[in-house]
DNA sequence: TTGTAGGCGTTATCAC
DNA sequence: GTGATAACGCCTACAA
């Protein structure tokens, strides 16, 4: 692949000066800069960006760190990023955690092996003593995507509070019981419960917890349930998929949707229109959280003297179709 | 970011060991090497793995360009690559085309001035000549994935076998009539068409191809084929989110599955196996299809002398459940 | 407007 | 064993 010095020597000038014409910062001599086009065209010219990165203190990388790429949610979110950041000449390097802690340790080491200029992560724990001491020796510009994480900036959507419009929407359609189908962990538990609580009928008491993603142990709590309470029951789960599984128990057992279950689910990924009935979903506002991110990075790495910390949670919109349908 | 000059200076020798003891390439008197590895721990020492790149000529980056990571099928692929270069020691710079060539071709020169060592596409257009032309004046190890790309290696699953497991799998159900759904681009219609032509009972006359996925025409065509045709129907979807989206169709018109309407969709992604009924799926080897083109690039990256090509296409299987059980 | 010189953080190749 | 020294390909002064 040929390089500045080689074209300098084809058309007899100095490497700065095919430098200058190449990156067209200044003034070169027309005809110059026309004899060392046309020979950057001739050999296909790339720049060498390692070069350049080494040389300058920019790498134009951004570094990726999801905890599963193929969980579509985060695969959407990937491909907004990636746009975003190309926009400013950006290019990513990614990385998947596996949802465990040493492999996210892992990637953070490599990518400042990489020298990458600023880093946009879904952090395994985010609230953890060795995860907040991580990030506070880390010397990149970073920023936490879709978990509100202490100290640091990031990009998010408020759980709580998309929880609590779930719990309306479900007790608006007249749910006599509540299923929740997921961990507690992210925020969207306790903004469900606390507004079930809030409306003061006491339909927290009504309410299940459903861990499991045993397939086999979900069909039997479900159905004994569905055989046990005769009302409309309203139920969210914590993402799509796990919605989906529960549709698709549903679907086997009889259980009709909306009138005897009402079902929610979270991320609004493809496939909730798809189903019938379709599955409402809490949608999060992909497109602008990566572009959020991709601009908090870009000024930090501008601005590096600005310390304050953006945590300005989004607001998630729930997408109501037939699952969960009113009269 | 502290550099191994600092860490020369620091421990009193020279940089050259320092870069000796970090590699631990030669020998080195014990007693520097203690001190320099106190220091570079101390002060967690990550090298430059651009500087490295520049001086030796490996980037140890692998680049891969996706048509759309979204899409679960290509989300999974991009995992496992992941895991498989990082074996190497190797890091991926990803990309999407969009399916736009024109990107594609962006996302090459991208690549070029990475140097990445490596490079894994999912080609747009594999076929077509501006693309035959890239490649050849591509001066970068390259295997095509999922696709079989003339002259250059590659790593797929022949989608004709794959089309053709699929009809002997409806015909043998006793499927009356036949619907593919999809584009005819990849061999899979291809396949299709001809088993069901060899069988020789002229069943090809009753397969009909249906291009769109607009959900209105598509519900459409799907009812008005069931009130015209009584029997048993066998539905071939190119890939799995088509098949989803056909499955929630028949569920709405009550088209029961299997009985008047065998569908099986391709990708066998992981919401198959959550909708009632269960939807049967060709699967890929993706794991294997993976390593096979790492390990591909691996080999070419070693031996650059080695010009023969690979290209053995890899087999599909074909995971039957509810949505096209038997009896 | 253009060329020279130095440096970015490594690796590799020499001498010592 | 260890330390100079020269790359790698580019950028950024500074000098002409």
């Amino acid at each position: 692949m040929i390089t500045m010095t080689e074209i300098a020597r084809l058309t007899g000038v100095s490497q700065p000066t095919v430098s200058r014409v190449l990156n067209g910062n200044q003034a070169v001599n027309p005809e110059i800069r026309e004899r060392v086009l046309a020979c950057a065209r001739e050999h296909n010219f790339q720049p060498n960006v390692i070069a350049r990165s080494l040389a300058g203190s920019r790498t134009m990388l951004f570094g990726l760190v999801f905890t599963d790429i193929s969980n579509s949610f985060f695969a959407d979110l990937e491909k907004y990023l990636e746009q975003e950041a190309k926009k400013s000449g950006y290019s990513v390097i990614l990385f998947n955690s596996d949802y465990d802690w040493n492999r996210e340790k892992e990637c953070l080491d490599v990518m400042r092996r990489y020298r990458v200029d600023g880093l946009i992560l879904v952090p395994v724990e985010e609230n953890s003593e060795r995860f907040q001491q991580e990030m506070k020796k880390l010397d990149i510009p970073a920023v936490a995507l879709t978990r509100k994480t202490e100290g640091m900036d990031c990009v998010y959507v408020d759980h709580i509070e998309a929880g609590g419009q779930v719990a309306r929407h479900l007790q608006q359609l007249g749910c006599e019981d509540y299923i929740f189908a997921g961990t507690s962990r992210d925020g969207k538990y306790e903004g469900f419960l606390k507004t079930l609580k809030d409306a003061g009928t006491g339909c927290e008491e009504r309410l299940t917890k459903i861990e499991t993603k045993d397939p086999e142990k979900l069909r039997k709590i479900l159905r004994q349930h569905f055989e046990e309470h005769a009302g409309r029951t309203g139920i969210f789960a914590y993402n799509d998929r796990r919605a989906i599984q529960i549709h698709g128990i549903l679907q086997e057992l009889g259980i009709r949707m909306p009138e005897r279950a009402s079902l929610v689910g979270f991320d609004n990924t493809y496939t909730c229109e798809l189903l019938y009935p379709g599955l409402s979903s809490v949608s999060q506002p992909n497109q602008e959280m990566a572009a959020k991110a991709v601009q908090c990075l870009l000024r930090k790495i501008e601005h590096p003297e600005e310390r304050e910390i953006m945590d300005e949670p989004m607001k998630a919109r729930l997408i109501v179709r037939g699952s969960s349908a009113g009269a």
